[in-house]
DNA sequence: TGACATCCAATGCACGTGCATGTAAGTTTC
DNA sequence: GAAACTTACATGCACGTGCATTGGATGTCA
């Protein structure tokens, strides 16, 4: 019983890691190799696409940490990325100096906007 | 049609990336601070634990290697800490000299028995 | 207003990882 | 048996990450 139940766990377990090691090993090589981008620089240009087609535009930092599995410094330094190859600028909020905000370029947008589809091929190999 | 089949693939991927995350930061840190081991070093221990008991006490790089989801190299460090830590020992294999048998030490039973439970609880309270 | 706590983002640092390469041992081909 | 190839493991290196800290801005309370 206890036996039946650990084994179960134990499988459900190892399926999660298979299923992420996988999706994720894939995601970053083709994201990678067909439009230079990292896994984590693809989901911040994706939830800022989102919020910006929404939100007039731009997203705050603390809005993207909530929404990634990535700690506060990576999630700055992977801005920080983003920045230098120039597909989002960053802006110090008017109402509150210590906020960014975060804005996507046309260049941004048209990253995002041509890797998407690969992006969702991946998932759609994995899990559809 | 195609919108619902995308909806559903990225809302699996998320799902998957929400439970791998939340179980892998805290296996970490419970395995981390209660036994001073990584998750790769207390996976590692797990398959030696598992192939000494039918196995004779050994089992090669390459049959790790094959188990885990960890690169050559990253394997090769994590079996140097291991080993550094006097948990597990290397032993040259006599019929073939390039290849490498990997031993638990007591110690390293001991730490793994240890350890079982608190690895177990976790997996416990995110899957059962 | 002044002192203190809290919050946001950036940065120094240590660490684990993957890729490419090195070294040594085994295998194949002629 | 020598040369070319393959296999097993270790290691140099670059990179992304998390933790802890810093610097600056905001909020709170007396």
């Amino acid at each position: 019983m206890e036996a039946v139940v650990s084994e179960d766990v134990c499988t459900k377990w190892s399926e999660t890691l298979r299923v992420y090691h996988t999706t994720s090993c894939e995601l970053e090589s083709e994201l990678q190799e067909r439009h230079e981008l990292g896994l984590s620089e693809f989901e911040v240009l994706k939830i800022l696409s989102r919020s910006c087609s929404k939100g007039g535009g731009k997203a705050k930092m603390k809005e993207l940490e909530a929404e990634m599995y990535l700690s506060q410094s990576a999630l700055s330094r992977t801005v920080t990325r983003l920045e230098k190859d120039g597909l989002v600028t960053r802006a110090t909020c008017d109402f509150d100096r210590r906020a960014m905000f975060l804005m996507l370029t046309p260049a941004g947008q048209e990253r995002y906007e041509a890797a998407q589809p690969t992006y969702m091929g991946v998932l759609r190999a994995h899990f559809a």
